[in-house]
DNA sequence: TATTGTTATACTCTATAACTATA
DNA sequence: TATAGTTATAGAGTATAACAATA
């Protein structure tokens, strides 16, 4: 789980050529270090990225659909029944079909969801808090602002 | 392949908690973006972000090992072996094994392969020269800056 | 007609381990 | 013993299409 079976020791010097210079090619690479990240961190709590971010909307938002989670995390719907199937058969949700469209499944955590979510809440804010190596706050709160604003989602409250 | 089944229109606000200050979160949803531009951009030729780049690091580094190139692209030596099979069955690509290492495999395109990438070179260098929506020219130099940063690469020529 | 969620299928990528042949 | 590459297997994630129920 914590080995990406890269040796990071540096071999031959490699010329990256135009891909040092390809956005695409940089978030690749740059995810990958920052789920390694992840999974020595949080790994040995049995959860994964796309769950824990599942979760913690469904914390943030009861009775959200679940095509608005699937759409706000950009998972595909097909992927979402799935996950949100398991979720329920684990017992951390609870899906209800609301009134006004009966097409629709409206989300919630169930006890067992909120304290999986409180159990997970600490480890991953410590995680978040973690120095990112090789940056300074500076760089990684500005890496943020950048990427946010890529994606068009809005700053966090404080600084406009 | 252009379609991420998730209308970017905004349906209800999502308050994204704790997620939207991760910048694992942001990574992987920025990157999600790049693909779906990528593909937009290039999927017409029937290339895949990993190929590309395995075969972009080849034409610049001719001779180079499999797992030279695993390394640097982060790649399971697993996966390059079955993906560099697949591009010499293609004729992209030509293996042979170095005399003072007899264990290794050093990688060479092919006439074919130095081809393939005279084609891709220039939609690629399109792709990459387009202005990144949302971003800034600026902002797009500072945010490929940073990721370079976080993944100790080395800036390229120009600026100290 | 369009949308929500579902199922089914296939493919890519990843993770792991066991294996070979070399070093 | 360690390394380079290979094979096999399993799983997660994703893409696609077709479908039912509802709007």
């Amino acid at each position: 789980m914590r080995d990406l079976d890269s040796d990071t020791r540096d071999t031959e010097a490699v010329d990256l050529g135009a891909l040092a210079g390809s956005l695409g090619f940089l978030l690749r690479l740059s995810q990958l270090v920052s789920f390694r990240d992840f999974y020595d961190d949080l790994g040995g709590f049995g959860i994964r990225p796309g769950e824990i971010s599942a979760l913690f909307v469904i914390a943030d938002n009861p009775g959200i659909r679940q095509g608005v989670v699937a759409r706000h995390l950009m998972i595909k719907r097909a992927h979402m029944a799935k996950m949100v199937r398991a979720m329920e058969s684990d017992g951390l949700v609870s899906r209800s079909v609301p009134a006004d469209d009966r097409r629709a499944v409206e989300l919630k955590l169930t006890d067992s969801g909120r304290a999986r979510v409180a159990t997970l809440s600490e480890p991953f804010r410590r995680h978040e808090a973690r120095p990112v190596p090789g940056l300074t706050r500076r760089d990684e709160a500005e890496l943020k602002r950048l990427l946010r604003k890529y994606l068009s989602l809005p700053e966090p409250e404080g600084r406009p």
